[in-house]
DNA sequence: TTGTGGGCCCTTGGCCGACAA
DNA sequence: TTGTCGGCCAAGGGCCCACAA
């Protein structure tokens, strides 16, 4: 993977400079779900996750995610720099972190990471469209949609027979692309003509990609390409074994947390599902919501076409994802169900701060008779006084979780380099009277239904909240207590009812939480992508073997919106 | 980078299968100097060359080579599994070795070691042609050099006008390739047309690049490419940082090493300039070789057309390359200087099995009444006893070199991590009176002398044999205490002379030296090779921007063999 | 012996509206 | 509103030899 036009959001390591990556345009390729904390604020490393994302972008199997002697599951950092990068022969978008271990933090990094939880960085005007088979065959050009051209594009003069125009659109390298804009046909209708096949060959577009179009702050043209994820074939990295890899992250994250010296990572934003460093505040803010089993909660998903919706889900249990390597560890501690058929797709472990419990707004801004409890909230820190010193009232165990102690590591002949680091234990445990997910002051289901939105179903909802009390317990498997065919059939009973409620929950909570992006998409429009196998020369048919994108386009029924193509904000 | 066909030399861990690579067909991609050492044998394994080759891969300057706490400079490993790769998108080659660090090695493992270093993979019939502007235009076809169509290719049938037949052949990935081999014009010459641009395209290949087609022990056809080695921008893996990298090599290592446990390498031949995983015997040889300063060598350098050709070179510096980190490691440890002028790009740092003194014979095989002073000879065991006991008493620091000791590493705030890696003192120190290079029974120059074929020069060669005993001290720059401009002065005086030697001298060496491969190389012709821009579409000009090879064909004068192309064997 | 260029044919790229989903 | 197709024209892919290094 060749270096790119690198770009600093801050001044990072160069390392093969160009120019800077256009912000808003590498946010657009990234995904509406994607945030970047800023530089200066405090995150929360977690080395699972890292490792993660590496065995993604290998396309391998997450097998075993090794620990390592001496390293804590979670690590908070300082963000020193962020560079956002894009590979020069893909176009794939990620993002250089430098992160620096802490044991305390000041006040201005933690303003800085409450900050960063408010700012979106997808850009306003843009359009995103999965290209179709006539599209990127040879034979035309690309057939542009009516709201997107007239909304994105410069207008056309229509005094002009036919009404054209040349389009110049600068990519992630920064490089310029011309494009023939004309508005032709019998209907009428935008398509882009000359220049469009060379494109898509040059960037090796097939069905199924999408290409996205912006229009900068300068109201500059930009567009970027986002490859559909089709099942790719295992990629070996010729340069380093899978095992060398996942060591040299935890080595490297181990050494800086010894010495609080800074360290390099990459954060692929396509390659795996879920963020590993995840700014403070977020995590903070988590930590305070009250999970037990049973409970509902609401998820961002991306959609096709560069949207969001919103899936609902239920937990089902609660415990370490790897309860030998990872103990206590909030990296996808819970287990959750779908609500949804479709949704087999989904991941069944999640983090607590990817999901929105169903209903929570007392807790995000609690009332002022509960106040005197608490002398200050993390969350949302005001002029008053050290942040600094509340957080270590509010959050005691926080202060041990940074020594490295120098384990004398037992040696074990003939043992992998994997099946070793699985046997290492990870020494820093939770003091004894933290739990693995701190007690909240209140239980938010309760709180729901007490506020009059959860109703018919007290009983089984009190039920699994009496037995999330075992969650105090660290490092407990509770979701295998559970009663699950007590569970499912509840689930079933109260399908319908629970979608209705939460339409309302969803409308009211999303006024009051700060997280809730607003979502803006319109012109939905349902038809499954045609794929079809792109030409090959008759010649050596079997030689060019390019393997047609297969027509996993699922058509899932979403509840929300679903187009082909969405316009950012109303039309 | 994708995974390939891969292939098992031996049952090596699958990782996304198929079929096996053929041997000879990878060899002839890997070129005539890349021997691998057999599976079961013993081998050096050098992680300071392990790192250099991550750098070297990323196109990036070898800046600092960290080490690591309780890593030694040199790991002795048996080659538990080999397995053969080729990248799926460059068809590059690269090796996946499973080594296991040994601390004593039974007889097998040393007499397989001794087997490895006589075979010689490069395939018998084959040619390898550098493409030319008109190779690799659209325009027209693949100009086939004749004596290799006549001794590669099946023979055409004459009485056909003209006569013409389809060739296929497979490459790396057993992707089958079909072609119009045509024998026509005015005059004569043997074509590839239907089918060699499709190949071309698909393969991405250059003018510069190489096409190998080889005929395989049941005469079917074979072709694989070879890259020129041009200039490439930063490689970002956008997966690992740099830092990541190494300390995972070393980490992976050192637990190795500390457990007698398994750790993956893989190895890029054409990546680096040095192989860093070594047949045990071949380092054991070199060690026997005395070198001292201003002692003349040959080493064998790879030419443009998968032939190779020796250098004549003098060993101007011996000692540490890096001797703050990696103190007496026989990584890289003489500094030479290369006779001819054209030599610039040669390495000025080379390791001393990479050489062959300049009439070495007598301690290849030592004469009769040497041997009672060593009871075995460790390069070439027999079946008299336990090769395992005479190596400790030949080399009784080996045994030392292993003990992995816990070392209590102090912890530097604040340092990065490539400085904090880089202040690790190896803790693995020589015994005292053990010296760097190993003190030879004779010294080879002065031997080379008495042997006749040394004249002229004997007080200049006794000089730097005398300043040559300072190389007992252990990590001593002795180099920088030459006299360089007397050096200079004598290269400059005896140069003719030299290489009017070199030639008598490697006539009479290969004949008993076991390690010098036969060179069979034929056809030679000079031209240099011409470098044109690719053409690309005029409408985006700027955005197709694919650079063109730079016309960096170095056009060096070769002493012995230098061709276009060339036929393995004579015509 | 072989690299390059001109001539010439024909495949394929690419722009158009028609038509239907 | 937009995906795909047939029609149509022109660019360039690709096979040939001439010529020269």
């Amino acid at each position: 993977m060749k270096d790119q036009g690198s770009a600093g959001v801050s001044p990072g390591p160069p390392e093969g400079e160009k120019k800077a990556i256009n912000s808003e345009l590498w946010h657009a390729c990234s995904g509406p779900l994607v945030a970047m904390p800023p530089v200066g604020s405090l995150v929360v490393y977690f080395p699972q996750g890292h490792s993660e994302q590496v065995a993604a972008s290998m396309h391998k199997e997450v097998d075993i995610i090794p620990n390592y002697p001496s390293l804590p599951s979670k690590l908070i950092c300082k963000l020193l720099s962020l560079t956002l990068h894009a590979d020069s022969e893909t176009d794939e978008v990620y993002a250089q972190m430098t992160l620096q271990p802490v044991n305390k933090y000041d006040r201005d990094a933690m303003l800085a990471s409450e900050l960063g939880l408010k700012q979106n960085k997808q850009p306003v005007e843009f359009f995103c469209k999965t290209l179709t088979a006539s599209d990127t065959s040879t034979h035309g050009g690309f057939s542009v949609p009516r709201r997107a051209a007239e909304k994105i594009f410069p207008p056309l003069d229509f005094t002009m027979q036919p009404p054209a125009q040349e389009l110049m659109a600068k990519d992630l390298h920064d490089i310029p692309w011309k494009f023939r804009h004309i508005f032709r046909g019998q209907p009428k209708r935008h398509l882009l003509t000359t220049g469009w096949s060379v494109f898509v060959s040059t960037k090796r577009l097939l069905a199924g990609d999408s290409v996205l179009f912006i229009r900068d702050e300068k109201s500059q043209l930009l567009l970027g390409i986002r490859r559909a994820t089709r099942p790719q074939p295992a990629l070996s990295s010729s340069v380093l074994s899978s095992d060398s890899m996942h060591i040299g992250i935890l080595a490297a994250a181990a050494h800086a947390a010894a010495n609080s010296s800074p360290f390099t990572i990459f954060y692929n934003p396509r390659a795996s599902p879920s963020e590993f460093v995840i700014p403070l505040a977020k995590y903070n803010k988590a930590l305070y919501t009250q999970v037990s089993l049973g409970m509902r909660f609401r998820m961002l998903f991306e959609t096709e076409d560069s949207g969001v919706r919103r899936y609902m889900g239920t937990i089902t249990g609660i415990g370490d994802l790897d309860p030998v390597r990872w103990k206590n560890s909030h990296w996808r501690n819970l287990q959750v169900g779908w609500d949804e058929s479709t949704a087999s797709e989904r991941r069944t472990r999640v983090s607590i701060w990817e999901i929105e419990p169903v209903a929570t707004p007392f807790y995000i801004c609690p009332p002022p008779f509960f106040r005197p409890k608490l002398p200050k909230q993390p969350g949302m820190p005001d002029d008053e006084g050290e942040v600094d010193s509340a957080f270590k009232r509010a959050m005691p165990w926080l202060g041990d979780d940074f020594a490295l102690k120098d384990v004398q590591s037992q040696l074990f002949p003939g043992l992998s380099l994997v099946q070793w680091m699985a046997m290492q234990q990870n020494p820093q445990m939770l003091p004894a009277g933290a739990p693995a997910v701190q007690a909240p002051y209140l239980n938010s289901s309760a709180m729901a239904m007490q506020d009059g939105t959860g109703t018919g179903n007290d009983d089984l909802m009190r039920r699994f909240n009496m037995q999330s009390q075992n969650i105090s317990l660290p490092n407990s498997q509770v979701g295998s207590k559970m009663d699950h065919a007590a569970m499912a059939q509840h689930q079933q009973q109260s399908h319908q009812l629970q979608q209705q409620q939460q339409v309302q929950q969803s409308q009211q909570s999303s006024a009051v939480q700060p997280t809730a992006s607003p979502i803006a998409a319109a012109e939905c429009h349902s038809s499954p992508a045609a794929a079809r196998t792109s030409p090959t020369s008759a010649v050596t048919a079997t030689a060019a073997a390019r393997t047609s994108p297969e027509a996993a386009v699922t058509a899932t029924a979403a509840v929300e919106d679903r187009c082909k193509y969405a316009v950012n904000g109303a039309a």
